[in-house]
DNA sequence: CTGTTAGCGCCTTCAG
DNA sequence: CTGAAGGCGCTAACAG
């Protein structure tokens, strides 16, 4: 620990710990005179005052927990970032916890008891330390109502959704809908959709929005053009053959993320089915890979900074005692690169 | 800030606040029956001990700063959840702090005054908040010496170099001879380099490794094999066309990074070089792309995972007051994957 | 304008 | 085995 205290600077300067105190904080006025005095002393000294002891006095830390359920996956980081710009701005520290779940417990969400120890923990510790709020991030966009108990403390979910609490989301079915809407004004009328699971949120809300658009578009509704994937490359692979075997073939086809929308730009290098000229793909995440591929695709980017902004600004709301207000929910944004075009008239 | 306090829970149990110290901390032996009062009131009231009390008196926090250049660039988060692996064995905690560099000032690392006094307020932020030690990740590696003074504090640099602290590097040389020695093992002989800017350090470690390689499995040496780019996928690009119009054309290229051999791999569809086939390439830092872009591109991983944990490691043991033991450097590991084959005889 | 002082919540020595 | 009490470094009355 820094050696010197408010003391040792007070003996220093000739005045008592009140006066450093008070030009430290600048909680009242200290003739110019002595304060460059003291001033002088606590740059010589490299003094600076102990944040535990203010906390003890202050009975505030300034400080806010982060829980991350993994920060090595995509979207994380980018939360983060959001996080730590608003929270800059308001001065505002960040006590981070990384979960590690990826590590731990791999992709097994639905498994809640093996990680829920780790929430606990992560939570105790971080109220032990006296935040006064908590951002909980998520890997993955699922229900976590009742997963941890704050005891009254603030906490807001960012990527994720509770019933109880407060939670950031990006809206999910809307994006998908534009992300049709974008395919049937480039003139597709067959497109065919490879979900995520069907037991994930995000898939369900996609799916809503592609139903949409093929409502209002009036698009042929054919079950055939949908197919359920998994998320992974693979099943993007193979759907992408048998949405091509159908004697009626999709001219676009809109993966719910960027690496099964891989799995579909394989299958069509292999079938020697050109993209975008005999088939047009979209991707979903804007993942950073999706600026990578040949060709580069057109993705749906997720406003992942604005979530982690938002989940911050929240929480900083609910910390003050005010009443959170309800933003509008952060938006997806087309990015449009070169994996569609317009379809060929046979 | 928890309202209840080991006062509290004393009088509830009719004991002295010494004994729930002592029962919390296992300091002494306290009698069963009194324990599990205790101990039942503590669960009771959901206390948990207010961690700025007891940073305050043990003069401890068991904390250290983590100052990352910006969490969204692509080897910082695993290097975190390195510094986090470790960091939880010892029962650590992490106060992180994201200089937001990448948003705020680009690429200008060399501008180190546009940036330094982030690192400054930083720096002095953290030693207020009684960190122990701090890790500097850099997303560049770089000299970064006398960029920060920790006023004695200890602390260790991750992914960057420094002349007078500690710093935790991988070993770049190594890893550019290993995939050197990959391609000749395959049956290369004419291999073309692609390097970063000259004026880094990983450009300069890189080439000795080609260098050495050329020397010892005695390639041909020439000149206009070596080609220096700018780490983007553009100059890969380009400079992949003039390696391509020699007239005794390379059969491999290693580029420097993953960015440039998408720039190797776009001139070459261009052409119709088809790769492996008609020319292999050889990315470097296995960044999440490489798995995804056709055909998935063989390249070098970063240790990044275990740059962090030495980190930590390394500052545990300053902090502790011992020697830090120097470790052998990370090494990269090369991931074969489908972009290099054999040359093709002609 | 400045100083004195009582705690913030906890740990720990000393005394029982 | 347990309790009383001082003090960690700082802030904010209260008093001059």
């Amino acid at each position: 620990m820094s050696e010197v205290g408010i003391k040792e600077i007070a003996a220093r300067a000739n005045v008592s710990t009140a006066t450093v105190s008070y030009v430290l904080n600048g909680t009242r006025n200290v003739k110019l005179n002595t304060r460059e005095r003291v001033l002088r002393v606590i740059e010589e000294l490299n003094y600076r005052p102990n944040n535990a002891a203010q906390s003890l006095k202050r009975k505030r830390t300034n400080t806010i927990g982060v829980i991350a359920e993994d920060v090595t996956v995509f979207n994380v980081p980018e939360i983060i970032d959001g996080i730590n710009d608003c929270a800059d701005k308001m001065d505002m520290h960040i006590l981070l916890t990384n979960l590690r779940l990826d590590k731990r417990i791999g992709r097994n969400f639905d498994q809640t008891d093996r990680y829920r120890h780790f929430a606990d923990n992560a939570v105790s510790e971080l109220l032990s330390k006296q935040v006064e709020g908590i951002v909980y991030i998520g890997v993955h966009p699922r229900d976590l109502t009742g997963l941890i108990d704050t005891l009254g403390k603030p906490i807001v979910y960012a990527y994720c959704y509770t019933q109880s609490e407060i939670s950031i989301q990006y809206h999910d079915e809307q994006a998908s809908y534009e992300a049709m809407a974008y395919l049937v004004k480039k003139g597709h009328k067959r497109i065919g959709i490879i979900s995520g699971t069907m037991d994930s949120i995000p898939s369900r809300l996609r799916f809503n929005g592609y139903y949409k658009a093929v409502t209002e578009f009036e698009l042929p509704f054919d079950p055939q053009l949908i197919k359920m994937g998994n998320w992974e490359a693979e099943s993007g692979y193979w759907l992408t053959k048998e949405l091509m075997e159908l004697d009626e073939r999709p001219t676009a086809i809109l993966a719910m993320n960027d690496v099964m929308a891989v799995g579909v730009m394989r299958a069509a290098s292999e079938m020697n089915v050109q993209i975008p000229r005999d088939l047009s793909v979209m991707g979903f995440d804007n993942r950073e890979f999706s600026d990578y591929l040949i060709p580069r695709i057109t993705t749906m980017d997720l406003p992942l900074h604005e979530i982690g902004y938002q989940a911050m600004d929240s929480l900083a709301l609910m910390i003050k005692g005010e009443q959170a207000v309800r933003k509008p929910m952060p938006e997806c944004k087309l990015i449009e690169r070169d994996s569609v075009a317009s379809p060929r008239l046979r």
